[in-house]
DNA sequence: TTGATTGCAAACGTTTTGCAGTGTT
DNA sequence: AACACTGCAAAACGTTTGCAATCAA
């Protein structure tokens, strides 16, 4: 946790280490893949820092992603959501939200190039990066839909 | 043109066809493939019916989409942007968003189709629908960029 | 020391809502 | 005539901004 922590204060490079974006970053760091929202976050980083501003969030999270720390997500809830991108690999993913109990899964799998391959050929666009959502009804949910 | 909207008024049953979603759906029709948003929507209405409210043109466009007669979309602008359901075929299509000058290019192809049939082998997940966007640069303004 | 960063409150742009009045069926 | 629908204005919502004060480097 402290050695993500460090990665990502030199990802930071010319920006300050401030204890309110330490804060954010460890709140997000606690809650992996939990695509968490500004105000999430900051009930989340106000347990560490009563002090912290809506504000600062929201300016921390325009920084982390404008640096590529972070991903923001629009999940069509009407607020965007962020997830710190793992730098492991710079590997895309693709969301599916359940349509019942709104939970998000992710999926790994790239069969996406293929298709990216032939609209860059077909269309002539030069992709950059792509959002993928699929909306449906997640197994568990699925199940109990069936019994009632 | 008539005909659309005489399909679209069977498909509102049992809501009414007033004046104010006739002109909705009438903007729409004469807009084809322009992704409005709401705000598009009013200024385009108020040509037809000066005394339209933009509550109505968001009411309408609610009940429309409840309805499936349109799609909502979001291009990550801010802001909801609105299609009409091609009902011909209930083909979805993809879009392609130009970073450099938003314009959206609309993709019909559904290599999707086998990503999708994975998913809901592997994840167990029952897809509904889904929202694919790539964000790239179109060929336009790819040529413009490498001549400068 | 000093410019980057902060908290606060006010402002923002989009969307929703309460309500009294209107109009479609 | 009934009740769905309307326009208006105010409110709600997530997000951004101006500013004076504070702090990390």
């Amino acid at each position: 946790m402290k050695k993500e922590l460090e990665r990502i204060r030199e990802q930071l490079k010319g920006h300050k280490m401030t204890p309110q974006r330490r804060v954010v970053v460890q709140s997000l760091l606690e809650n992996p893949d939990q695509h968490l929202s500004a105000e999430e976050l900051y009930i989340l980083a106000k347990e560490k820092d009563a002090d912290i501003g809506l504000a600062t969030i929201y300016r921390t999270l325009d920084l982390l992603e404008e640096l590529k720390i972070l991903h923001r997500h629009n999940f069509g809830d009407g607020r965007s959501r962020y997830e710190l991108s793992q730098l492991q690999s710079e590997h895309h993913h693709h969301h599916l939200v359940c349509l019942t109990c709104s939970k998000i899964i992710e999926v790994e799998e790239d069969l996406l190039q293929q298709l990216e391959f032939l609209i860059e050929k077909e269309k002539g666009f030069r992709i950059i990066d792509h959002r993928v959502q699929f909306y449906g009804h997640c197994e568990t949910c699925d199940e109990k839909k069936n019994k009632v």
